[in-house]
DNA sequence: ATGAAAGCGCTAACAT
DNA sequence: ATGTTAGCGCTTTCAT
């Protein structure tokens, strides 16, 4: 391939300077329409290109966002970064994406990287086991923003965003007291993360609102991996007093109880009513359908990127809010109706 | 926050030269243990940081890999991306994720921000409509890596990717007609995608290699967006010759159409046998269970970056081979056996 | 083993 | 409207 061409070379045939080169190619008010002209056109006759090294060097800015996730593989999570970039993309900025596998080792080492590497804001989603925050004080400590989304922690200078999961879960609950269940277990998450803790109070707080009081043989706290549907399973058939309601605080975990309990002969929803949480795709396709919580993934990514640029740009305003809740909305199906 | 550090502060502050301080922070051979250690000690305690901006100008080199995927959102292509994030989080490198959203001028515009952007590589799954391929034309011409993968273009100077379509295709046929199929419909995405292209030979290979012939009436090009599902149901209660059989390019599909037939009073398997494509985490959900073909995503990724990443390293070895074929799998669950 | 200095290519403040 | 020039922070060749 030909020799790399700068702004000198183009400097240099055009008679005039790099300044005038660059201010050209940039667009500059101060350029007379003829020289930018001139310049453009001898930019793409000689296969000019620019070095981002160069002008980041000199901006000390990358147009470049990080993300660190648990996981890239989950429909929720794909759904939020497809948001996110598509807003990201639009503004001139770059994702680098990278996930901790829910490890907060791993959480470090990319934030860090990420740090290092120059990314103008980071968007993180915390990792299941991540009880400290010291490696987000870079970033809090230089004015980068610093945006929590889904899995968040309140922590100085930083923003967060999600949905009222108290609310939700409690909604959730909610809806299988009204379909007539007395006697309801509920699945969560890692109760670290304050989406399953919110959610596990939501429970909580409808249990008590409608006489049914809580104890612990209500709880289940797992990581959410479909292997260990069956020991959900196990303690539904080894409750005394017979489950008759489940609110799971997953679809793909509740869609694997369904197919389980099923297994197990038990009638969904006549003998068990079941509501799992994201509106996953997979809960319109089980059978029963699976009722749910929407949980609106894309505007989730739209909205945090929208928010960090809006920072970026320094507009304070209420994009740049320090905390965004979005709206949920209870879908019921098939799963949870009384017959 | 504190003025940034620099290794003329600690060049000056230690009274050695800029060029040992990066000398030692680099590990290089050629200074001593002890002046090593004594500028990373005295680095640590300024709260010195390197300037990656400043590392890539020097070097022309980036650590950061550009992906270009149609969309972030489906569970295959997330899981792709997994695997590609995890060997490129490994290796040092960052991944730069962008999304054509199936246009072809937008696959360009992508193309070009991360060519200038400096990524020291791009892997590449072409959208829907992508019919030409100069905008891959920098990166073949600066021998940067390009590696296509899944949805791949034969392309000088650029490696691929895929499972072997062909005989997926063809497999997934054979099966149904062992089952008893006679009169099997194909609904395939888009045709000018080779993934698509191949699968539908393999399709038609099969039938005629059972002496069952092909017609226009036994395929349905779409985009399986879910919204095309009800064309299908159409297509099927209109069919002369009743369907037995149905081959899906994708598992979603398949999905939201075993659903649908079902609605219109079509029983499954017995009415008609369905397999899909990909074994997406809704195929064992459905009911019926759906058969499939394992397409091997994370596998993919991982190996499309480990190419890459050798391909920089300079090694001429089998992981920078030109083409690159995983091996599939058939799965047979409920929605193709025979009762 | 270490130092000196020439890049890397672009931006922007200042000058004209 | 355009030119000049001093950075931006690090790498690396060439000396010593």
């Amino acid at each position: 391939m030909a020799k790399k061409i700068t702004i000198y070379d183009l400097a240099e045939e055009l008679k005039v300077s790099p300044g005038t080169v660059s201010r050209s190619l940039n667009n500059h008010p101060s350029i007379s329409k003829k020289t930018k002209q001139r310049v453009i056109s001898k930019a793409s006759e000689l296969g000019y290109k620019v070095n981002k090294f160069a002008v980041n060097l000199s901006k000390q800015k990358s147009n470049a966002l990080g993300v660190i996730v648990p996981r890239l593989n989950s429909y929720f999570m794909s759904t939020v970064l497809a948001g996110m970039e598509k807003v990201a993309n639009e503004a001139g900025y770059n994702l680098i994406i990278s996930q901790s596998l829910e490890s907060m080792e791993k959480e470090k080492l990319n934030t860090k990287t990420l740090y290092d590497s120059g990314v103008d804001g980071l968007l993180v989603s915390l990792a299941h086991d991540t009880t400290d925050y010291d490696h987000f004080t870079p970033f809090s400590q230089s004015e980068m923003p610093l945006i929590f989304f889904d899995r968040v922690h309140n922590l100085a200078n930083s923003s967060t965003i999600v949905i009222d999961n108290v609310t939700a879960g409690y909604e959730a609950t909610e809806h299988l007291i009204s379909e007539g269940c007395k006697n309801i277990l509920h699945i969560s998450g890692n109760l670290k993360r304050s989406v399953y803790a919110d959610r596990f109070q939501g429970f909580k707080n409808a249990l008590f609102a409608h006489g049914l009081g809580f104890d612990n043989t209500k709880l289940i706290e797992t990581n959410l991996d479909t292997n260990k549907v069956e020991d959900v399973i196990a303690h539904i058939k080894n409750s005394k007093k017979p489950i008759d309601g489940v609110f799971v605080a997953s679809d793909t975990f509740a869609a694997h109880c369904i197919k389980e309990l099923q297994k197990e002969n038990f009638r969904i929803p006549e003998d068990i009513k079941i509501i799992g949480f994201n509106n996953d795709p997979i809960s319109e396709l089980v059978t029963p359908s699976l009722s749910t919580i929407e949980y609106p993934g894309y505007k989730m990514g739209v909205l945090a990127v929208q928010s960090i640029i809006s920072h970026l740009n320094g507009n304070i305003n209420l994009q740049s809010a320090n905390s965004i809740s979005l709206r949920h909305r209870l879908i019921v199906r098939d799963s949870s109706k009384q017959k």
